[in-house]
DNA sequence: CGTTGCACTGCAACGAGTTGCATAGTACGG
DNA sequence: CCGTACTATGCAACTCGTTGCAGTGCAACG
């Protein structure tokens, strides 16, 4: 439900055809909240019927039209109702935990090897997340209010990714001796 | 898709009936993997025709006929290979990461106010968490095999409830200057 | 000149999960 | 006796999201 909400928040922020929020759902914003192209189409569909966003087809030379989006008042009114309401409790929903309780039950070996998987791309989001931080807002004392958000949802993710890599390094503890700490 | 797999494992542990597992999803491992008792009703069914779990029907007295499930060779067998196969890479989806992004959009006053109750709420989850530990793992240093996934999976909600109340804290700095560092 | 890749939009079918409702017996408080 | 709550199972309808497919047209590679 809040795939709608995504896309009004990056349509204020600049509009844009189906295709690019696609592409910037794969960078930035869907780092929190993936979408696949064929999802957003649809939802941006529904979203004009609603008279939360216009589009208007725009001729390129070179290149196929672009119907581009633009976030209406209703759309804008709907993004202000939507941060007056309490975000629903979020629960964690974790194949990877499931793993760990069937330890007694499956290859106590493979379930290793993942968690040193895991622990790697926990480290390589991590890594991308400072990097973004570093690029976009380098002096982090001093960010103005328009990109706050960005900045603290960015602060968000590198919590997420250290407290994974912190778990991944007690598990490895328990179950694998802690012998190879690599890197 | 991990659903038929947490439910593999409680049976492994212990055999159910429908309600019963419901029950079991709402008290530990359901705050790793939520399920409603039809979604559970429906899956069993599904499990019982794939062969990984039998059922029969278990009279009782006082009380409706039960229809008891038991995790069968087959069950056991997608177990391990469930364990063996990777993980594919889970991907954060925060809601409340779309409201932060909305900042500038909303109202910023009631986002200050969803992040105190969302702070409340990790602290709440963490206290819980911390009571289970202390009750069902009171030597940490000296847990058995069998009991082992369940302390970590503990030990993981703990980090992500910790990580969650670090987030809220950078938030409220941001956001509220700091002026109520209630409890 | 053929293949690959990118930009651009979409539909159709399916699976996963939620919400609402149905049913039925027992037990307990008012 | 009536309403409520608990044990117990399940169906139907819906939304959300994924997977697979389809088509066009340009540009670059070999």
């Amino acid at each position: 439900m809040a795939l709608e909400h995504a896309i009004l928040v990056s349509l204020a922020e600049r509009s844009a055809s189906g295709y690019d929020l696609a592409r910037r759902f794969d960078a930035s914003i869907g780092h929190f909240w993936k979408a696949s192209h064929q999802q957003i189409y649809k939802v941006l569909g529904r979203m004009e019927s609603d008279g939360w966003v216009e589009s208007q087809v725009v001729p390129q030379d070179g290149r196929p039209d672009k119907k581009v989006y633009v976030i209406t008042d209703g759309g804008r009114a709907e993004l202000v109702l939507f941060t007056s309401k309490a975000t629903p409790p979020e629960h964690l929903r974790s194949e990877f935990a499931v793993k760990l309780r069937a330890l007694p039950f499956g290859d106590a070996a493979a379930i290793v090897d993942d968690v040193r998987v895991r622990r790697r791309s926990h480290e390589q989001q991590l890594a991308y997340y400072a990097d973004s931080a570093a690029r976009f807002y380098p002096h982090p004392d001093d960010i103005p209010d328009h990109a706050l958000g960005g900045w603290l949802v960015l602060r968000g993710g590198m919590l997420a990714e250290q407290a994974g890599i912190a778990w991944c390094d007690e598990i490895l503890q328990r179950l694998a001796g802690d012998e190879d700490d690599e890197r």
